[in-house]
DNA sequence: TCTTTCCGTGAACTGTTGTTCAGTTCTTTG
DNA sequence: CAAAGAACTGAACAACAGTTCACGGAAAGA
């Protein structure tokens, strides 16, 4: 006798790893990674704690997968918001602003993915995911820099510390406390924009138009990705 | 019948109360905050357990004093590379320099200073340290910038900007691995530099020789107090 | 309908570390 | 040298969260 699953059972177990995972998004995104725990996921996703393992081997895998989600939807927002762009200068400030919009849209979440303590390891699947992240941006760089654009530079070097930039002054403890007024938030992915920008030597990018096409999701509709069901904390 | 504490025991108690620091210290140093744990770093400083308790009521206590050390000799060493320089915009290079070189010169302890998992609270100690390192460095971009050597910006949101790309190129995750090299070690340190100030508005940072000064500390290549028992864990 | 196979449950288990405290050792004082 | 106070010890304790597993129940096949 061979028990086969069926394609009811089939699709409820799909769903149901869904919705573990969706558990998890939204304690990562309302208390950051250190709510994301096997109980409280659990119970949010109404199954049991024992429920979770038969989907997930441990919590390190748990969690591997939603940052591994989290920043697989990040790059291809950038990548998006980039490919849209007409030229290769443009293209880089599109996709360092889309970073920074998505980055302060959802700082408990982005936090949590980046950078925030886990008690599990969690450094390969967070490695992954600051390693795609930057090199969506490297190869932007790299684009404007072909292009002439920008002077040489070891845009891997470039990269990472215009990751790191956005990161500690948007998400990190130190970014501006009222980041909840919308205007305050556009000012301070403006800001942060322009000086990636700047950094990688674009000039006057402020002068040339690359920094003010700043569209809060929430607000001008024209942000892709914008339907990510994110409760804002 | 009155018990006093003689000179000899204040010295004793005070040099323990040091020592234990400084185990701590030379713990995260090696293996990170995960590495300063209460059996291992009474065991370095050859105490028992229960007595890191007689000098620190906790192990968040503990580990706020050194994180607070750390930042406190760091401050110190950039204000004083700045206070060196000869105006407001090779200060700023210096301290930038600065920081860049110390933090690469001890990687682990600077992630674990700032930004490592630790599984007790410490987020009050590390949002002052990097609250100092910030705002040494927004002073010196504020000074740039009413000198007029720099675009007039918002200042606190600069320094935080610089802080993360330098942390994050430097130590974070994604720092390139070969840092061991001095060569390498000082190519970097000079590219993020240069980008740091670009960021900030600072024109031909290379041209007007801001970036060169890169003297590293004679420990930078070697591991800091290399002969340790193994004490398990 | 009956049997087999798998899914779901949640209370119990485990393993790790920070923390405590009664007993021991050392230092001071009379 | 003896009494008293302080410091030190380290094994035992506590707490917390991840993980397990024996059991009940639902679905699949005959």
């Amino acid at each position: 006798m061979v028990y086969r699953r069926t394609h009811q059972v089939v699709r409820r177990l799909e769903a149901r790893r869904a919705s573990i995972l969706q558990a998890a998004r939204e304690a990562a995104a309302e208390g950051g990674m250190a709510a994301v725990q096997i109980a409280p996921v659990a119970n949010r996703a109404s199954v049991a704690a024992g429920t979770v393992y038969r989907y997930f081997p441990s919590k390190a895998d748990l969690i591997a997968e939603l940052i591994a989600d989290v920043s697989r939807a990040e790059v291809a927002a950038m990548r998006e918001a980039a490919d849209a762009a007409p030229g290769p200068s443009s293209a880089l400030a599109a996709a360092v602003t889309q970073i920074a919009v998505h980055v302060v849209s959802h700082r408990k979440l982005a936090w949590g993915v980046l950078a925030e303590p886990v008690d599990v390891d969690v450094t390969e699947p967070r490695l992954m995911a600051r390693r795609d992240i930057a090199d969506e941006i490297q190869a932007r760089i790299e684009a404007a820099m072909q292009a002439g654009h920008l002077p040489s530079q070891d845009t891997a070097i470039a990269a990472t510390a215009v990751l790191g930039a956005l990161h500690e002054a948007l998400v990190g403890p130190l970014a501006p406390p009222d980041l909840d007024d919308p205007i305050k938030l556009r000012d301070a992915v403006q800001t942060v924009t322009l000086l990636a920008l700047r950094a990688v030597g674009v000039l006057d990018a402020r002068a040339r138009g690359l920094v003010v096409q700043v569209t809060m999701p929430a607000a001008a509709a024209a942000a892709p990705t914008a339907s990510e069901a994110m409760t804002g904390s």
